[in-house]
DNA sequence: GCTCGTCCGTACGCTTCCGTACGGTCACCA
DNA sequence: TGGTGACCGTACGGAAGCGTACGGACGAGC
């Protein structure tokens, strides 16, 4: 919905106002002629800066990629610990999730193939690196990865659910949420120092009580 | 694509055929000329059966509503051991969930009320369903509710995976995985017989592992 | 065998969108 | 100050889909 700020408009302001249409209403309304209109533009500047609106598409697409892989893992490396960092990106991420209406519009095409494609990217390198995050907490490669494709399904469901139910992820139930996966996925295989850590500081937790009752 | 097998058509034909176009293509592949063409059929045939595509739309979600909740739910009430019925829940259900192309495709359209309300309702459903069994598992009210919402993340974001990157969902990582949350998320607070029947079925499992240095 | 209601086909107008053709504008530069 | 090229508007043709109008086929009942 953005206007025209100065008199000429380039491929990127077209990408950017294809993104928004993208998440409003998926692929089917990324149109040239409202978005042209949201522009404050016609169809003759479109077919200047594009061949198609395919390339439209496809460059809306590359915006939202880069946002979703790079953009996010360059702004963890400020983060030294690995498990500090799995945990941004769990609060972050999920907090963030509801708002990406961009991907669950995407999730939603299963006969476009650009989008398939680069869906399959943004999940394969999330997949790694929390793979990576996983072993350098202790895990061993393969756990490291069953457990990873778990966060990832999770992060995904947590989004799409969001967006369907907003009651269900209010503020307070998503941080019992994510305690608990923590503990259950993500929690070091062999350092106990941490759990005792977060127990202590919430020692009605679900680490707590679980670890009671395994011990009994 | 089914052709016409009688002379007339009923209105349960339209949302079929319908509900095979929605899983194609999703809410906007629901096309009344297309499918006439698929049913073997005109425009003619179907506005005098339904008063707009709209209401065809709604006529195949509620197919999908009614497969999604009580056709499941009767199916599994012939399972006493509720610890089965989520096996069996979370086993059939992932193993289901990449067939279930519908989903997938409703979950894309944010725009679109009708196509919400279903969602929210089944959404509900599931994670109440899931509650019930925890619950009966003996986790406490709340707890319970916490561990079938991740549950239902896990369902949903395994969904839209496997059927973005199959591979991720092979069969064997498949179980490993199920493992992982069954023992991380459901096995019963305070049933270590439970636990222990597994591990000693599968002694170097996640479960065994983790166990063992929760101990040390 | 006639009638009537059910069901369906054909034909049409309307809207939205894609892509093309072409002419106009404006900054910049020689 | 005239020309050039980047940029944009207008106008058009075509495709796809929605919904309507209307007429024909066909079986059930009288």
């Amino acid at each position: 919905m953005r206007k025209r700020t100065a008199g000429r408009l380039t491929p990127r302001d077209w990408a950017e106002a294809a993104l928004e249409a993208l998440a409003r209403g998926g692929v089917e309304a990324v149109a040239v002629e409202p978005i042209a209109a949201a522009l404050g533009a016609t169809k003759g500047s479109f077919y200047w800066h594009f061949a198609n609106r395919e390339s439209l598409v496809e460059a809306a697409l590359d915006l939202w990629e880069q946002s979703r892989t790079d953009d996010v893992i360059r702004q963890l490396e400020g983060i030294p610990d690995p498990a500090e960092r799995l945990r941004v990106l769990i609060g972050t991420g999920i907090e963030l999730g509801p708002t990406d209406r961009v991907e669950i519009a995407l999730l939603a095409n299963p006969g476009y193939p650009p989008a398939l494609r680069r869906m399959r990217r943004v999940a394969q390198r999330r997949i790694g690196y929390l793979a990576d995050q996983l072993q350098a907490l202790g895990w061993t490669p393969a756990e490291a990865r069953d457990r990873a494709v778990l966060i990832a399904y999770l992060y995904v469901g947590n989004m799409q659910l969001a967006h369907l139910a907003p009651r269900l992820v209010d503020a307070r139930a998503h941080r019992r949420q994510a305690e608990i996966v923590y503990d259950a996925l993500i929690a070091a295989p062999r350092d106990e120092h941490a759990a005792a850590r977060r127990s202590g500081a919430r020692p009605t937790g679900a680490r707590a009580r679980s670890a009671r009752s395994r011990r009994a």
